[in-house]
DNA sequence: CTGTATCCTCGCCGATACTG
DNA sequence: CAGTATCGGCGAGGATACAG
């Protein structure tokens, strides 16, 4: 969980796995069903339902079922959805500007505990 | 999982339950092992461990460890961790803003599906 | 005080098949 | 097309006890 970091504690989900994408899907407008499984890649039926259930359910999108033949879908952000897209794009910007800089991190991390730098070693032996 | 929401998918530990808090703690200063405990009510020192270790990994935080008896180990976010204080920031003004109003929609989701609101439903009988 | 070591639960998520 | 129904894995996270 993300949203409501140490503040509010109530589980929002936004922090979970398709939450935050289903959002970058729909934010240039009302989306089908289908149309979200396609770059949302590998997500199962059930779980986007799941997923587009909750999010309804917090208000941040609507459905709109026109009744046709074939059956017609449509997901939308509300105006409280939209709110969000602020916030993410901070997220965003941050991921484009230090992720390069936490994954290198990240790898020179096989040197890890106990490995002081350089600078703090005396030298091997 | 949220940093890196769309474009990055590589997983970052900042969506899952504690990352996110820790910052916060942080952001005033190091901390100890134990004075993290406190504001993170509940979280047991395994599960401390293992968040503090993949933010250390990742260059979330420094961890620092001075040799005396009783031992006293101090955790402080570095730039990179700092740098990620302004997204969550707003993140958190988000929370602030909308929180209420989200479940607001959440409780009054108890009148789900097919029960669209008064004014586009006959009287009832 | 700062962790490890085990064990275990719970629920997210995926695979697959089926329906209106 | 837009879902539902079942089944199952897997891993994050919690409980508890113990160690340096």
């Amino acid at each position: 969980m993300f949203a409501g970091c140490v503040r509010a504690t109530p589980p929002i989900r936004i922090g979970d796995k398709w939450t935050a994408k289903v959002i970058r899907c729909l934010e240039s407008g009302p989306r089908r069903f289908s149309e979200l499984k396609v770059p949302l890649r590998g997500i199962t039926p059930k779980v986007l339902t799941e997923t587009l259930r909750a999010m309804q359910r917090d208000a941040l999108i609507t459905r709109t079922a026109y009744p046709e033949m074939p059956p017609r879908v449509e997901y939308e952000l509300t105006s409280l959805g939209r709110t969000l897209l602020t916030p993410m794009a901070a997220f965003c910007d941050w991921t484009e500007a230090h992720l390069p800089e936490l994954l290198d991190a990240r790898d020179a991390y096989e040197d890890h505990i106990l490995a002081p730098p350089p600078s703090a070693r005396p030298p091997a032996r």
